[in-house]
Parts: C-alpha cells; sequence; structure tokens
RNA sequence: CGGGAUGUAGCCUAGUGGCUAAGGCGCCUGCUUUGGGAGCAGGAGAUCGGAGGUUCAAAUCCUCUCAUCCCGACCA
C-alpha cells in the first residue's frame, strides 16, 4: 500500500502537501524555503509559460532578459519601493574572494534594473511604447514558505512597460490584467474577480495594483496575478524622460505585471481531490493514458489490440500507453489519477470483443463504452465536458460561498463560521480596514469592477461608503 | 521572527539508560498473478538529523544546532 493522501476536510494544508508530493510536482531542496521542481512540475508550468507567452507576443510584447543581480543603490532609489523589498532581499556582498565595493541584490523583482536601461533607451516619443517581458526566476525571502504558493525562490514572468502617457499605461495595465483573467478561466478552469488592491495590499511602487482573486476549495482567497499601473515614479527615481513631439520633456509612463509558479499552487487547490491531482484538459501535459487490461494468456492480444487504439488517439492528444508489466490495472489507476491525467482508456478483452473500450473522466470517475472508432471524436467531447464542468464547478462553489454583507456582527459571525468572501461596503479609510483585519483576519482581497449601483455604509464605521469591496481570509 | 510538534533504512512507525536497533510499505532476484494500489520465497538497505556533554553503558538523559510541519506576525 503506498501512502495515502490526507483527506481535505480533515487537514487541508497536509492534503496540499501530500498532492504535490505524491503527484511528484515537486520536492523539499536541501536550501531552506527552496524548491525542487520535478519534471511533471515543469511540464506543467512550460504548458502555462506556452499559453500565457503566445498571448504576451499577440498583445505585441517581447521577451528579453535582465540579469539577476541588481547594484544596491538601484534597488534604493524609490523610496517606497525599497520599503517594500529590502527586508526581504538576498545580497551578495563577497565574490571573487574579495568583498564588493558595492553590494548586489539578488533580484526580488525587476523594476530597477530595466528602468536603468530604460533611461538608456528613451529619448524621442518614438522610442515609445516599450513592451517587455521577461521569464526569469526571483528570490525573496519569506518567513514561512509552502510548496509553489510561496518559496524562497519562484519561477515567474514580469511584463515591464513604457509609454508616452497615463491613459496608454492605464490602458495596458487593464489590457494584460484581462489577458490574466482569460488564461485563469479559460485554461485553468478557475474563475477569477477583478478589480483593484486597497492602499495597503499594493504592490511597493506603484500608484494602482490590480488583481485577479481566486476562491480555492478551503474558501479562502488567493491572488493569483497582478498588474500595476506604476505611474511616473520609476521614471523619476530613474530620470527616464522623453522628448514630445512638440518639443517638452517629460517623464515616461510605466506598467508592470507578473504571475508565477504560484499558479500551480492555485490550480492545486482549485481542482484536485482526495485522489489526488485533478488537471483540467486544457493544461495537461499528458492528456489520455491507455491501460491495457490482460491475464497472461490473452497478453498479446490485448496489447496488441490497446496498441492499434494508441496509434488512433496519439496523433490528437497527448497519449501515454502504460503497458508496464510489474503493476496491475488498479495500481495504475490510482497511480494516474494522483498524476490527474484528464482521460484514462481502459482496454481489456470484455472491450476488445465488443470492438470498445472504456473511457474514465478523471474528474467525476465517469466510465463510458465507446467504438474504437469513435473513440478520438468521443475523446475531445470529453475533454470540452472536463474543461467546461471544472469551471463551471468552482464557479458555483466561489458563488455559493460569497455572501453580501452589511452588518458588523453578521460579518463576524461569518468568518468564525463557514467563512467564504464577503461583499461589503467599505468607506476607504485605512483604520477601518486595519481594524477588520485585526478582529476578523480578513482583509480586503480586491475591490472590483463592477460596482452596485447605490452608495451603502461602511462594515466598520457604518459611514457613508462609495466601494463595496470584497472581503476574505487569504493566502 | 514568536508559540507548539516532529526528526530512527527511500517512506511510515516501534523501541524512553543495558545483548547484534524491530516491523510494515517500497526496492532487488525468482516464480505465480493482472477489470480499482495482487501472492509466495529469498535478498540488499541505518554510524537512530548534526555537534558537544553526562554515564561502566545513550536512539533513549542534558546543552547547543539544523531541518520540516502546524498556529501566529510579514509577504506573490
Amino acid at each position: 500500500m503506498a501512502e495515502r493522501i490526507t483527506p481535505r476536510h480533515e487537514n487541508y494544508s497536509q492534503w496540499y502537501i501530500d498532492i504535490v508530493l505524491q503527484a511528484k510536482l515537486a520536492d523539499y531542496s536541501p536550501v531552506k524555503g527552496c524548491m525542487v521542481i520535478r519534471p511533471r512540475g515543469y511540464a506543467l508550468w512550460e504548458k502555462i509559460q506556452q499559453i500565457i507567452d503566445g498571448m504576451f507576443k499577440e498583445t505585441g510584447h517581447s521577451n528579453a532578459y535582465f540579469p539577476i543581480l541588481i547594484p544596491e543603490s538601484f534597488i534604493q532609489k524609490e523610496a517606497e519601493h525599497v520599503e517594500g523589498f529590502a527586508p526581504e532581499c538576498a545580497v551578495v556582498t563577497h565574490a571573487g574572494g574579495e568583498e564588493l565595493e558595492e553590494p548586489l541584490f539578488l533580484r526580488p523583482t525587476s523594476e530597477t534594473i530595466i528602468w536603468s536601461m530604460y533611461k538608456k533607451w528613451i529619448q524621442s516619443y518614438r522610442d515609445l511604447p516599450i513592451l517587455i517581458n521577461q521569464w526569469a526566476n526571483v528570490l525573496r525571502w519569506e518567513k514561512r514558505t509552502r510548496l509553489f504558493l510561496r518559496t524562497t525562490e519562484f519561477l515567474w514572468q514580469e511584463g515591464h512597460t513604457a509609454h508616452a502617457t497615463s491613459e496608454e499605461a492605464v490602458e495596458e495595465t487593464l489590457r494584460m490584467l484581462n489577458v490574466y483573467k482569460k488564461f485563469a478561466e479559460e485554461y485553468m478552469a478557475i474563475p477569477v474577480l477583478t478589480g483593484k488592491k486597497s492602499e495597503s495590499e499594493k504592490f511597493a511602487g506603484a500608484v494602482d495594483t490590480y488583481t485577479i482573486e481566486a476562491m480555492m476549495q478551503d474558501k479562502k482567497a488567493l491572488q493569483a496575478g497582478t498588474s500595476h499601473f506604476l505611474g511616473q515614479k520609476f521614471a523619476k527615481a530613474f530620470d527616464v524622460t522623453y522628448q514630445t513631439r512638440d518639443g517638452n520633456l517629460e517623464y515616461v509612463w510605466a506598467t508592470s505585471w507578473g504571475v508565477s509558479t504560484r499558479l500551480i499552487g492555485t490550480l492545486i487547490m482549485a481542482h484536485s481531490d482526495d485522489k489526488g491531482l485533478v488537471i483540467p484538459p486544457k493544461l495537461a501535459p499528458t492528456e489520455v493514458v491507455i491501460i491495457p487490461i490482460y491475464k497472461t494468456g490473452n497478453k498479446v492480444k490485448v496489447v496488441d489490440y490497446a496498441k492499434r487504439v494508441y496509434e488512433s488517439i496519439k496523433g490528437s492528444y497527448s497519449t501515454e500507453f502504460d503497458d508496464d508489466d510489474q503493476y496491475s490495472p488498479g495500481w495504475k489507476f490510482t497511480e494516474w489519477e494522483i498524476r490527474g491525467v484528464p482521460v484514462r482508456v481502459e482496454v481489456g478483452p470484455k472491450d476488445m470483443g465488443a470492438d470498445e473500450v472504456t473511457l474514465v473522466r478523471r474528474d467525476t470517475g465517469e466510465r463510458t463504452l465507446v467504438k474504437v472508432s469513435q473513440v478520438v471524436e468521443k475523446i475531445k467531447t470529453l475533454m470540452e465536458d472536463i474543461q467546461n464542468s471544472l469551471f463551471l464547478r468552482a464557479l458555483e462553489f466561489r458563488k455559493g460561498n460569497t455572501r453580501p454583507i452589511s452588518d458588523y456582527e453578521e460579518f463576524k459571525q461569518y468568518f468564525e463560521s463557514d467563512g467564504g468572501f464577503a461583499e461589503s461596503f467599505w468607506c476607504g479609510s485605512s483604520d477601518c480596514e486595519e481594524r477588520i483585519k485585526e478582529e476578523t483576519k480578513t482583509t480586503i482581497r480586491v475591490i472590483p469592477f463592477n460596482q452596485p449601483e447605490k452608495p451603502g455604509t461602511c462594515i466598520v464605521c457604518g459611514e457613508k461608503a462609495e466601494q463595496q469591496v470584497v472581503f476574505a481570509r487569504a493566502y
């Protein structure tokens, strides 16, 4: 008997760890807070990269690469930025056997080094916009780490764009937020709320931070991607100006936006179950697995038959043929369920007799008999079904665990029992935000774009409030 | 960084001062099996997280240290 996966209702954190380790997505590394992304985890990341990168290219961006080492003085140029990041940075002080004259920071994010370069590259409005993305690793010295969700080193992409006008930069910020929303919903099958972050939750150095916010199966919120309007802060810090058409000098407007390997953690916590990983078809590195079921006497015949099925499927789907002789079919079923492969094709003597195969979908476990001649077509429908129903299930779950609440006592009770998302009005004061965080451990996850017609009263102080926001406990 | 827990073979666990550190899973060999984690036989694998100390004697007691997990504070 292999190790069991801790059921979600017993211990959600442990369940998550069990999935990551047993599906062999990642492993702990010898270095505190770091992880090794194993081939199956990395295959997922490559799939995510490939799709999102295509979306970046479609919206006019190019990839580039900037160094991991950043001079200390650069980090310190933007006041809020340094305040936000300096405490969690690792710094190289020695190299080549000598102490460095100026310490070099391992990048926690690349705004500063990139804007030092933009200063060299931008002189005129003709040089704008610059639309650059980089795929990179970054390092943040976190106190408390969790596989994929928060590690000391993680992989991400960071887009950094430079624009002539504020309007253009804001437009870019929202465009990329929508790219993230589209990716989350159409590929990851995870519904997300979009909107702005409150002052206290925004990125250090941003004017405005926008977020895609998802609900996990334990009803906690998770920020899955952010897009920042940086205004002219970094342009001013690095003195990046351009000459306008009519000869004036103006500071450049900036955006930055990113998603990370955290998306893999998000994916796990949104869809997986007590049997293991559940991967939406559009992100599955392996879409179909074929398992021949034979006895010693009929092995050759069954494997032959299964192989023909494999031949007919593999052109259309990323397919694995598991004819390993050492493990029983039951063992294989369990194993491929842990790995989260969306569709399993069982091929045994019974199926062979009827010129059929058995299809089993990972999300519901539902079995269907289908003629070999129709198998590719049927898998196509199944894949679409799984993709859609994962999304709908997550959407229903979020809806069922979201409540408008206007009374603070009711709010407290809500989070003492079930919890979830609370839609409540907020007057905008950081005092009220701070108080509700202290008293209920909830934070403002997002100030949604979609606002009710009528204003209300602040959930905390009862004063008139223009904005309705979403409160939740968060990762 | 505070509070708690844990660390014994690849994994899970027993052993709470005394003989050669025990068992299950996994792994290797062979045979038999195979429609939901198969069976039998044989075998390999551990300086008990690390360092120091107490003792005739330490996995076991003490000190320090490291790592992981859980709960907080801080963060993508």
